[in-house]
DNA sequence: ACCTGAACACCGTTCAAGT
DNA sequence: ACCTGAACACCGTTCAAGT
């Protein structure tokens, strides 16, 4: 046997030997960022891996659990926002929702990927940590600013399902087109807000857009409290 | 042949007969209402229809065109609220989110379907001219009024999506316990916050303190123009 | 003990043939 | 013209066999 084919029969091999459900769950993670939920396959997976399809299950039941350690390692890496000037609730939220805002944008599956469940997974619990101590220390007791921070919650992971990031100019462009083919008598409200309505599709505006209104509305709630 | 065998071949054909894409969408959202996304295959709504899998692909190019279909027939039965009295923004809002809400309720799917894109269907602007009217009513200046709307719009998919609209008791339960088990040093607010957030999960009460949050936000706003 | 090929029961869709 | 069976290239997972 050549040294070449040596080489290239051990390759396989060493990536094996370095295997764990943490490795793999990272392996699945990269392939998700790359090319979204329909781009993994346990069969694809396992080939990236160098090993048979059926060696992940020696790691995870099935790909359900296999997803949820995923969500594990991807919690792993949210970078929180530098200290905000204690006693600014205002300045210190928008920067912590603005982080879990760019986490979600390093991980574009993450919120199709059961966001339901991702802040019940252990894991997760450092992301939420930040956020629920901002609203304790603004003066929000104890079980409304667990509902304040599920409204922002709803919000961040909302905005990035249903608001795309950066609106297609293409589709904005055709959304402003078929709405200024309605006709006039039947959809007054959606013709004269046609313009606008292109624009709010998303991006970072609208994001912010929303997330003043919801702290306007909190921050009213504090005044009473 | 006898008249039963005779009835039986002409089963199928009836139901062929009966065949638009109309038709095919229906049954395909009747098939995702009862069993959820993974309950809906090419394969097994042709045989629901009575015709061979490829019969649909004379209906719709692919399961895509499909799915954008239903998305039309489910915005049709969509039932808009009595009208409110008139200049009450608030409450003419908010029974026409509740409205949207029970409308997703009754289509549970709709919210995983592309439910970015469900607004930009055109059988889907019924639903939106009836919120953005209320908002143009209210005195919002068209643009705004479309980001408003779109706010509004994130926070009922969004809740619909991330907070699950009957909570489990038993998910409440194990998050509750969950929560308490974590180091009171490193998680000291969630430690806090625990009983409140397996309340906050979800469900109508969670819905409407978020909604009202908002609404006060919007209410803020119109006060300044 | 650890790994895995073959097999099973599914997919969406293309293509060529059937009526 | 309209419909569709067979085939292709995939899935997740079970099971039994391989080392």
């Amino acid at each position: 046997m050549s040294p070449k084919a040596a080489t290239l029969n051990r390759r396989p091999r060493d990536r094996r030997a370095s295997l764990s459900p943490e490795t793999v769950a990272r392996a699945a993670l990269a392939v998700l960022d790359r090319e979204g939920l329909d781009g993994l396959s346990m069969r694809r997976l396992a080939a990236d891996l160098g090993v048979g399809t059926m060696t992940l299950y020696g790691y995870f039941r099935d790909k359900r659990e296999l997803l949820d350690a995923v969500v594990d390692v991807a919690a792993e890496d949210f970078a929180p926002p530098a200290p905000p000037p204690a006693g600014d609730f205002r300045a210190g939220m928008t920067a912590y929702l603005e982080a879990v805002r760019a986490w979600l944008a390093r991980h574009p599956t993450l919120v199709a990927l059961r966001g339901r469940e991702a802040i019940v997974r252990p894991a997760a619990f450092g992301v939420s940590e930040h956020g629920m101590r901002l609203l304790l220390d603004a003066g929000f007791p104890p079980a409304e600013a667990a509902r304040a921070f599920r409204l922002l919650f709803v919000h961040v992971f909302g905005s990035s399902a249903y608001a795309p990031r950066t609106p297609d100019p293409d589709e904005r462009r055709r959304l402003e087109a078929a709405l200024l083919t309605l006709p006039e008598d039947e959809f007054p409200a959606m013709r004269t807000a046609a313009v606008g309505a292109a624009e709010a599709l998303g991006g970072d505006e609208q994001f912010r857009y929303g997330l003043d209104r919801i702290l306007d509305g909190l921050e009213a709630r504090l005044r009473e409290l």
